[in-house]
RNA sequence: GGCGGUAUCGUCUAGGGGACUAGGACACGGCCCUCUCAAGGCUGGAACACGGGUUCGAAUCCCGUUACCGCUACCA
């Protein structure tokens, strides 16, 4: 490839169902290569399928993509658009002699390969209909016979220096005359491919594994035609947890089931990107920024890779830290709005709260919908309650009441409400009251007071958050509760 | 079956002839920190599929075997 061309890639989904991590993987090393040495990412929707196509598909992949920030130059190109050219480009390789009519009916055809398979043989096209005499095609084409039109497979060798496997060659004995223009005169798969790829001049075709047997095909027709080759980079797969290939059965596949989840794009883009790439370093943590500087295709792993949810939540705990409060909050406000817990407006009108509350909140989550749960008694009065730690920070009620009161007591007394006067008032009446240095008798209760969990940040953060009048109020509230009747 | 691809801890990977008693990360266990949970720090167990070559020397190169994956349609 000569350095003075651009580099034109492309992401080609068939829009046949969601937005798989797999095609999203894909779309990011194509994306990343584009972004590394310049040139254009272009989408193209595959949607010769007519039965299995749907326009829901597609909104899903526009929406994944946008959702992951790989953005896409120029036009989307719908692959069924094309269809006149594509046509055009078999009939060319018909006039030029490098395919040929196919009179054989799929009947027959599935007849011989019944039988060659019976006989324990490899089925493949005998070109019978290449031996036919021009005279013999003229008749049946005037007779409005319907034929398909094959490639004639030359002899010889195929290869291709791959980007990821090195040099892959195809004997063309093992390759049959395949089919270009079925008897409606749609095209194949493979002729509709090329001719794109083609039109819209793409030097480096990156895409799955399961695609490096059409690429022997795909070379040939580009030679027939007399186009210049591109480069080719075919990326391995994805598996589930069990090795299989990653389907519906291994739970969430799709990009927008993490986008529901509460996973950061930056936090899925990272973790695909590891999944077959390796910067080669032991660097892991990475914005998408330094995975563009830092993409090569040298890293690229010719092993599939096994899809692993738990580095993913591991890796969104890592991009939770790493990203500002502020565009945090913008990811956690639409799912607190959706929660109920608050509103737009309401939030912004103390922003620097929410900040505040969001720096204390996501050290210890993994996902928003980790850190919407925290942060729920800090948005709703209505304290429910944690069973478990009732059980284990509120043994005895009567006695622990009556803790709560001398706690709020103390509180209540101080001149300000602050986090050290806070701490130094507790710790003395933990003494006061015998716990000696174990200050955590108080605190733990008064956690499930002020949040009714047994988990939040440090007690006096929250009181900090929750303030005085409220902070106070919850305490006379699980006071009031500790009263009533167990009603487990 | 034929053809093609792949093969390092359970998982993601580093490694591209000597620096390897094979490094990092996730997960798992222990310890530290500590008001809970996280985070963080320290730490433990855990791998070169097998067999032949080549070489003074192989996880690294070659050849077989095995296993897994993909393709083998008038699907994409």
């Amino acid at each position: 490839m000569s350095s003075s061309v651009v580099p034109r890639l492309r992401f080609a989904p068939s829009p046949t169902g969601y937005l798989h991590v797999g095609g999203a993987r894909t779309a990011l090393f194509n994306w990343l290569y584009v972004k590394k040495y310049g040139g254009q990412f272009l989408l193209r929707i595959e949607d010769t399928d007519k039965a299995r196509s749907t326009d829901e598909s597609t909104r899903a992949i526009f929406d994944g993509l946008t959702w992951l920030g790989l953005d896409w130059d120029e036009d989307v190109v719908y692959q069924g658009a094309n269809l006149e050219r594509h046509r055009a480009d078999a009939e060319r390789l018909l006039a030029n002699g490098t395919a040929y009519r196919c009179f054989c009916t799929q009947a027959e055809l599935a007849e011989r390969r019944a039988a060659a398979e019976a006989n324990k043989e490899s089925f493949k096209y005998d070109r019978r209909c290449d031996r036919l005499d021009p005279a013999e095609i003229a008749r049946r084409v005037a007779a409005g016979m319907p034929y398909t039109v094959r490639f004639r497979v030359p002899e010889g060798t195929t290869s291709w220096d791959d980007l990821v496997h090195g040099e892959i060659a195809f004997p063309n004995k093992d390759i049959e005359d395949f089919i270009i223009l079925r008897t409606d005169a749609t095209p194949i798969y493979n002729m509709a491919v090329v001719s794109d790829d083609i039109a819209m001049r793409i030097t480096l075709v990156m895409r799955g594994d399961d695609h490096i047997s059409n690429t022997p095909k795909q070379i040939m027709l580009y030679r027939a035609l007399g186009a210049e080759l591109p480069q080719f980079a075919h990326l391995p797969m994805i598996h589930g947890l069990d090795g299989k290939k990653l389907s519906k059965r291994h739970g969430a596949t799709a990009v927008g089931d993490y986008q529901h989840l509460g996973i950061l794009p930056g936090a899925m883009l990272n973790f695909l990107a590891l999944l077959g790439w390796s910067p080669g370093n032991d660097v892991e943590v990475m914005a998408l920024d330094q995975m563009v500087e830092l993409f090569s295709p040298d890293g690229l792993q010719k092993k599939a890779a096994i899809f692993d949810p738990k580095k993913l939540e591991w890796m969104n705990g890592q991009h939770l830290s790493l990203i500002g409060a502020a565009e945090l909050l913008d990811r956690v406000v639409p799912a607190l709005v959706r929660a109920g817990l608050s509103t737009e407006a309401e939030i912004a009108g103390r922003r620097d709260w929410m900040l505040a509350l969001l720096d204390l909140l996501k050290v210890r989550a993994r996902t928003i919908d980790d850190i919407v749960r925290q942060a729920t008694p800090f948005f709703s009065e209505d304290i429910a309650y944690d069973a478990d730690a009732e059980a284990k920070q509120w043994k005895d009620r009567p006695a622990t009441a009556e803790l709560l009161g001398s706690v709020k007591e103390t509180l209540a007394l101080l001149p300000a409400w602050e986090p050290a006067a806070m701490e130094e008032a507790l710790r003395a009446l933990a003494e006061r009251l015998g716990f000696g240095d174990k200050a955590g008798k108080i605190f733990q209760p008064l956690r499930v007071a002020l949040t009714g969990l047994g988990v939040s940040p440090g007690i006096f953060e929250v009181l900090t958050m929750l303030g005085r009048e409220r902070s106070l109020a919850r305490i006379d509230q699980a006071v009031a509760h500790l009263a009533a009747p167990a009603r487990s």
